[in-house]
DNA sequence: TTCTATCTACGAATGATTTCGTAGTAAACA
DNA sequence: TGTTTACTACGAAATCATTCGTAGATAGAA
């Protein structure tokens, strides 16, 4: 329910590539740092064991899928931040991210978008 | 320099309440949940130890203060949340916060407040 | 002064995360 | 067929975070 770290290495991996082997997850988390083979096939057994991935054995190379939505997950792990980090206060994270990152053009028009609906939704 | 949960209690409290003893902030995190005296002592001890925070043992009772501000500390918090749980993505984030936190109607103004001024930075 | 309460220091157990080596098995190849 | 390669399973070490018990010291009360 509430991936580590290293696990949601592996889901960005295969949220953004599908269903992959764990060659193929292995390669891409390779680009980014060290990391062994086994490391990576360890990692994903204990994810499938938890219900994070899905994986089809029909063949001797197993083929691994996301069990759980990016948007769920980053649903959850948001939740917990803003009470661990901001006590709560979903717009004083809101603020502080705004502040520090530089946000493009068109990020900031999406954004206000959003905010103009909610505005509508609140009357 | 990242401070963990258990540790972010102990500064949230800090933070609010200014320097405080052991059993000062041990009450304070009692009404939160179970936590034993000594557990919250070991805590305020190592973080001592790593700089986050200081101390005035002049006397029996120590008193501690944050040694990090609470700026700094949800800063560094968000780059590292950003860069795990969105892969850098800042703004979808504040998508993400903004969709399932109800902020209220002042709330919503200032951010408003805020995008409008980081659009005349831009330009 | 003696006893009690309070405080700090220290050590250690527990559990979770991350890491990788080794062994065994199946497939592909020569 | 026999050998090499690739893959999974398993175990276990290393690290870190969290927890608390116990011991020793200090201060205040009786």
């Amino acid at each position: 329910m509430k991936p580590t770290d290293a696990e949601l290495e592996i889901l960005h991996v295969l949220w953004a590539s599908g269903p992959s082997t764990v060659r193929q997850v292995h390669e891409q988390l390779s680009q980014h740092r060290e990391i062994g083979y086994t490391t990576a096939l360890k990692l994903m057994q204990i994810m499938y064991e938890k219900g994070l991935l899905s994986r089809d054995d029909s063949s001797k190379t197993h083929t691994y899928t996301a069990a759980v939505s990016e948007e769920d997950t980053q649903r959850g792990l948001v939740s917990r931040f803003v009470e661990t980090a901001f006590r709560g206060s979903a717009s004083r994270l809101v603020m502080q991210v705004l502040g520090q990152h530089k946000a493009s053009r068109e990020e900031l028009d999406e954004i206000k978008r959003l905010l103009n609906q909610l505005d509508h939704d609140n009357d």
